[in-house]
DNA sequence: GGCAGTCGATTGACTGGTCAGTCAAACGCC
DNA sequence: GGCGTTTGACTGACCAGTCAATCGACTGCC
C-alpha cells in the first residue's frame, strides 16, 4: 500500500520550477536553479520527472485543462454572447491575478513561443480558440454578433487581446493593480463585443 | 580607396540567418548553421558580427525602425484615425507579406520572447505602441473616438489583435494566401474601430 | 611583365565552459 | 534487513567564440 509522504515532493518542485521559470526563463536556468529553489537535491528532480522539459508540460497541462474546462461550462451556460466572453475573459485574468508567475510561465514560454512549447502544445491552445469560436459563432447564429466576421478570426482576436494585456503587465508596461485588472477586463470584453455586435440602428 | 566588394557577405549571412532562425529557431540552431546556409565559413560569421546575438538584433532593428517611421509618418497624415489604424494595421501586413520569415522572427524571437530580445528590446518595441497610442489619444480628443478607454491599453490591443494574426499564419492555423491577408486586415481594422469609435446614436 | 610585400577577407580546427541527465551509494521508515 | 526516497559527484555532448594559418586582390618597384 503506497502511503502519502508527509510532504508531496513533486508539488514541491512544481511550485519551485514556477518561481524559476518566472525569474529566469525556461532555457536560462538550469535543472539545479530548480532543485535548489525547493531545496531538494539535484538528482531527485529526476526521480519526479523525467527530463526538463516534462516539468513544462505539466505545469502547463495543469493548467491549460482548467481553461479549457472553463470555456466549456460557460458556453454551456444559457447567458447572452456578451456575457460569455466575459466570464472566459474573466477567468484568465482571474487566473493571472490569482498566479502571475505561472501565467507568465505558461504566456511566455508555451502561447507565445512557437519555436519550443509552442509547437508541442499546439492542439490544446487550438482548442481553447475553437471554444471562444463556438461561443462567436453561435452568437452569428442567433443575431447577436454581425455574421460577416470568419468566428476562427473572431476568436484569435479575443484571445490575443487578453493574452497581450497579460503580457503588458508581465513586461511591467502598465500597473498590475487590482484596479487596473477590473478596468482592462472590462474595457476588453467592451470593445471586443462592441466590434462584434450587430448594430442595432 | 575601399571597394564595394562583389557580393555583400554581411547581408550574404543576414539573409541565411533570417532563414535559419525561422526554420529551426534562433535558440535551437547553431552558428554554423548559419554559416552553412551562406555558404561561408563557420569563422567569417564572427568576421561581421561580434555574436550569434548580434545578428539577431541587426535583423530586429533594421525592421523594426522601418515600422517606427511608417508609424509616424501616418500620424502625420491628414485623414480619419480609423484609416490611420488602417494604413497601420496594413504596414503590419505586407511586411509579412513580403517577407514571411523575417516577420516570425521577429514576433516569435522578439516581440514575443519576454525573456530574452524581448527584454533587451522593449524600448523599441514600447515607442511603436506608443505611436500608436498618440494615434487612439488624439481621436480621442477630436471626439471621433469614445473617450472612455485608456490609450495606452487601446494600443496594445490593437497592435496585440494583428500580431496575434500574423502568429497564426505563422503556426498555419489560417490560410496564408493573398485573400486572407486583405480580409484579416480588413476585420482587425474594422472590429478595433467598430470597438472604438465613438457611437453616433 | 614579373616579383615581393601588404592587408583585409576567409577558413575551419580547436578550446573552454556549460549543463542535462545518470548512477551508485546513503538514508530512513517500516 | 528491505525498499522506496534522496543525495550530489560525475559524464558525455554540445556549441559559442577564438585564433593562427591561408588566400587572393592589389600596389609599387625593377
Amino acid at each position: 500500500m503506497a502511503k502519502a509522504p508527509p510532504v508531496d515532493r513533486r508539488r514541491q518542485i512544481l511550485d519551485a520550477a514556477v518561481r524559476v521559470f518566472a525569474r529566469q526563463g525556461f532555457h536560462a536556468c538550469r535543472v539545479s536553479d530548480i532543485a535548489d529553489e525547493a531545496g531538494v537535491a539535484y538528482g531527485l528532480v529526476y526521480h519526479y520527472f523525467k527530463s526538463k522539459d516534462q516539468v513544462m508540460n505539466e505545469l502547463f497541462t495543469e493548467r491549460w485543462s482548467l481553461l479549457l474546462a472553463a470555456i466549456e461550462e460557460v458556453d454551456k451556460r444559457d447567458i447572452p454572447p456578451r456575457e460569455k466572453l466575459d466570464a472566459v475573459a474573466g477567468f484568465i485574468i482571474d487566473s493571472y491575478r490569482h498566479d502571475p508567475d505561472l501565467m507568465k510561465v505558461i504566456i511566455v514560454e508555451v502561447t507565445r513561443a512557437a519555436n519550443s512549447f509552442g509547437r508541442t502544445h499546439m492542439p490544446e491552445i487550438k482548442r481553447a480558440y475553437d471554444g471562444i469560436a463556438k461561443i462567436v459563432a453561435d452568437a452569428q447564429s442567433a443575431g447577436e454578433f454581425r455574421d460577416d466576421i470568419d468566428p476562427e478570426l473572431a476568436s484569435m482576436w479575443f484571445y490575443g487581446a487578453i493574452e497581450q494585456l497579460l503580457s503588458a503587465w508581465v513586461f511591467g508596461l502598465i500597473p498590475a493593480d487590482e484596479d487596473s485588472f477590473e478596468r482592462a477586463r472590462a474595457m476588453v470584453v467592451e470593445t471586443v463585443c462592441g466590434g462584434l455586435e450587430a448594430r442595432r440602428d
